[in-house]
DNA sequence: CAGCGGATATTCT
DNA sequence: GAATATCCGCTGA
């Protein structure tokens, strides 16, 4: 007799909906990675929403690339992308197929597999750090291209899977602008977190890049 | 915590 | 060439 929330996948069609009402469901639900060293689980306490059809900041607002290729397939695979030069994020792939929509995995806790985290990220310096922002996440489970397009949904052999978890109550769930969007993108207030979660990561306004440094 | 500059793949111009 | 769904190391509170 215990809380144990039930080990239990969330089903392909949880995820076969508007990313609006997926983001905020998804969190305080368990993000599991089987890694050859044994498992790592992860409680999920922010995300950001991404509609490729109305959506400028989304990765395929513009239409279909190598890159952005597994947004339009099926709904349920993970949609993993290098940015920057140095790092990875991953997505949830939402709605029906061919509809290119998604939700960023930004932050969460480490609830197992804390020292294989760690590992992965040597720089941190406290727990809560290890998965706060989502290329430290992709870090701390040791996400890369290499598990793009991976099915989160299949009871078989798999990377990576969603199980039910706890999801958060909604009385404690926010929501405002996405981290680092801006243009027109910025108008849509689809950052999903957890009010007062020592994990979530800090918001920081859209700041364009200085340029490159200048060729001499 | 806030602010700053640097590192760099992918995409579009 | 320029922008982008970022993080790190530094400085200062």
């Amino acid at each position: 007799m215990t809380d144990e929330p039930a080990r239990v996948l969330l089903p392909r069609d949880f995820f076969d909906r508007p990313v609006v009402d997926v983001a905020p469901d998804l969190l305080g639900r368990t993000l599991v990675r089987h890694t050859p060293d044994g498992p790592i689980e992860l409680r999920l306490t922010e995300v950001e929403a991404y509609d490729g059809e109305s959506d400028p900041g989304s990765h395929a607002y513009r239409g279909r690339t190598a890159r952005n290729a597994t947004m339009f397939g099926p709904p349920g695979h993970a949609y993993v992308y290098f940015i920057y030069g140095m790092w990875f994020s991953i997505n949830l792939v939402c709605g029906p197929e061919g509809k290119a929509s998604a939700v960023l995995l930004r932050a969460g806790e480490i609830l197992t597999g804390t020292s294989l985290a760690a590992g992965r990220r040597p720089k941190a310096r406290s727990t809560n750090e290890l998965a706060k922002g989502p290329a430290r996440l992709a870090a701390a489970l040791d996400i890369d291209r290499s598990l793009d397009g991976t099915d989160v949904c299949t009871t078989g052999a798999t990377p990576i899977s969603i199980l039910h978890g706890t999801p958060a109550p909604r009385d404690r769930v926010r929501n405002g602008p996405r981290t680092g969007v801006g243009g027109d993108g910025a108008d849509h207030p689809w950052r999903y977190w957890i009010d007062g979660d020592p994990t979530v990561s800090p918001y920081r306004p859209h700041t364009p890049r200085r340029r490159t440094a200048t060729a001499t």
